[in-house]
DNA sequence: CGAAATTGTGGAATCGATTCCACCGCCGCT
DNA sequence: AGCGGCGGTGGAATCGATTCCACAATTTCG
């Protein structure tokens, strides 16, 4: 099925000898222009392409990646994660080996092991929302990333999106369109994200010298069915908030329909916004929602390019980014009505 | 960083030659039971963990599958391939490299390149929804299947949803609610899922004895904006269907729409049944969706399994398989208003 | 009791590429 | 003219495990 031509093959084709042919093939200075032209020619005529596999035990360098997770895919956005990783890693001539631990810590160190015998040349640890994980000791053992996580020590390099910001972000857009009270949907979850946005969401109103009230925070399942009653709560009241910014866009449907329930129209009765413009939820709502997008992609790439410098150079400094959330726009986010 | 043990030295520490270590580790037949417990007591000790690179290199075998697809993890869907792909390659010793084309043909021959010069054992063509497709003819040199795709010539197996099959159910799930009008939101688009759903929707009708109306099918883009024109063009007549069967859950969320726009309640006054089980959607959605879930996982698992198979005996029959859409129920169908 | 068949073990070749080291010409300088 | 140096090339070791073949030590059987 497979008929595979050697080095040797190619060297002799060529007249030359195999060191001759692989230093031609891969540009070594010390050989000459005319022999290095020859033994190319006759390789795409033969059809040569190296074996990965020779090099990689002969160089130590496997030229691929582990990506672990706790959870690969089970979220929708688990995808632009790992699509960001690959093309980065793709970029520069790497491949990624997946593996999904499900969350079983034992199986985990399993497929770290697994991967670690494959002569994987970094590992990327993957969270599938941004989490604080005891890393497995095992990652030490090559250039290692948190992606979407961070560690309790920081001796890992680690990548999460900016939840203070975000929220930030999300609260301006709402105060730059008018609003005074704007209501925060959340959850009570103890998650990062949950301390992060309600931070985000305090500090953006402090900036803009609005009162911070704490009954305009409602709590409830970070789902449309949680969302529902909360921003019922908030909305069904004689002093109502004229926006609402939603946890997630999960929570902001709730909020839509709660608007609905009280024949208030979004946006023109009141502003919604939400937070990661997770496609399927947030297009698909009419109006289209306004959010705010977690950069799934972008850690992804960074995850992989701070691996790399760090398998380039071992004494690369360990970095902890915190990755910008922008904003969507879509229909959702008016000024608030005139009555106020 | 990484200080791993080598056969050799795991040999002179057991005091047995190369050859007895690998043997015995291997659970080779001729070697002696206690030969064979020191060593592998020795080697445990040692911390030992052979390398994959080099034992590749010897045996031809890489214990790697390649997943090549035009839009990893663009859909939401996507992950639950890859997942079912992974965790079934697991289960045998096998690992996934994982590369996107992003549907470009050239670079996609690149990667298919790159993945058999890293003597991958086997290949996943993987397109992320079901489509019709000139595999690359580099898949060939392994052993391959087609994920979420069918080829015009039938030489490589491939797996399929039941697209017919799904229709036929969902429609039978109405029927066998009572509901005889049934209408289907779908769209124009020539992909195999179309013709598809639209053959089972007739199939059942005709099946169960209903007439099939023309006029009760209604067509507009696959998106929510376009399921509520087509939605509300079936459910405003004198005539309405007591049912809607809708091409995929983002339409019936717009059919949702159109429902509500005329007043109409789901399950009680219309019902909505859709297709894909997009959790995002049709869990948000109120009522819940019922809807048909696309065997994403399972496509994946069987692809790995036939791979793999074919990886053991080159000789395994080339099958195509059409896994089933199971029914998953939610709260929005129930019998049709008294009134007919 | 000796020949034949086992059983268990070790030496060494092998997979395919990279790279160290040695070497051969030839140019240029004194 | 002689010698140092350099550009270019080839031989062979090397990476780490698997496995063929040979062989020693038993055991089995006629």
């Amino acid at each position: 099925m497979r008929g595979n031509i050697t080095m040797a093959e190619l060297a002799r084709a060529a007249g030359v000898s195999m060191a001759t042919a692989s230093r031609a093939l891969s540009d070594h200075p010390k050989v000459a222009p005319a022999t290095r032209a020859r033994v190319q020619a006759v390789a795409s005529d033969l059809g040569y392409v190296h074996n990965s596999v020779a090099r990689t035990l002969r160089t130590n360098r496997s030229y691929t990646l582990g990506l672990v997770s706790d959870q690969i895919a089970t979220t929708p956005y688990a995808g632009r994660i790992i699509l960001g990783a690959q093309e980065a890693a793709a970029r520069q001539g790497w491949l990624l080996l997946l593996l999904n631990s499900g969350g079983d810590p034992q199986l985990e160190r399993r497929e770290i092991q697994t991967l670690l015998q494959r002569q994987v040349d970094g590992l990327l640890y993957a969270a599938m929302y941004h989490q604080v994980v005891t890393p497995p000791a095992a990652l030490a053992q090559v250039p290692s990333v948190l992606l979407d996580a961070r560690s309790d020590d920081a001796s890992l390099p680690s990548v999460v999106p900016d939840e203070v910001g975000g929220a930030r972000a999300a609260v301006a857009e709402l105060l730059r369109h008018g609003h005074r009270r704007i209501g925060f949907v959340t959850h009570g979850d103890d998650i990062p994200a949950t301390h992060g946005r309600l931070r985000g969401y305090q500090k953006a109103l402090l900036a803009a010298g609005v009162p911070v009230d704490p009954s305009l925070v409602a709590v409830g399942p970070s789902t449309p069915q949680g969302g529902y009653p909360a921003a019922l709560a908030l909305l069904d009241r004689p002093d109502r908030p004229s926006a609402l910014f939603c946890f997630n866009d999960r929570m902001a449907m709730g909020a839509y329909q709660a608007a609905a329930a009280l024949g208030l129209r979004v946006p023109e009765d009141v502003s919604v916004i939400g937070f990661d413009n997770q496609e399927s939820v947030a297009d698909a709502l009419r109006p289209g929602l306004t959010t705010m997008a977690l950069p799934h992609y972008e850690m992804g790439v960074w995850a992989v390019e701070v691996v790399l410098a760090r398998v380039h150079d071992a004494a690369a400094p360990v970095e902890h980014a915190v990755l910008p959330c922008p904003l969507v726009v879509r229909e959702s986010v008016a000024a608030p009505p005139p009555t106020g």
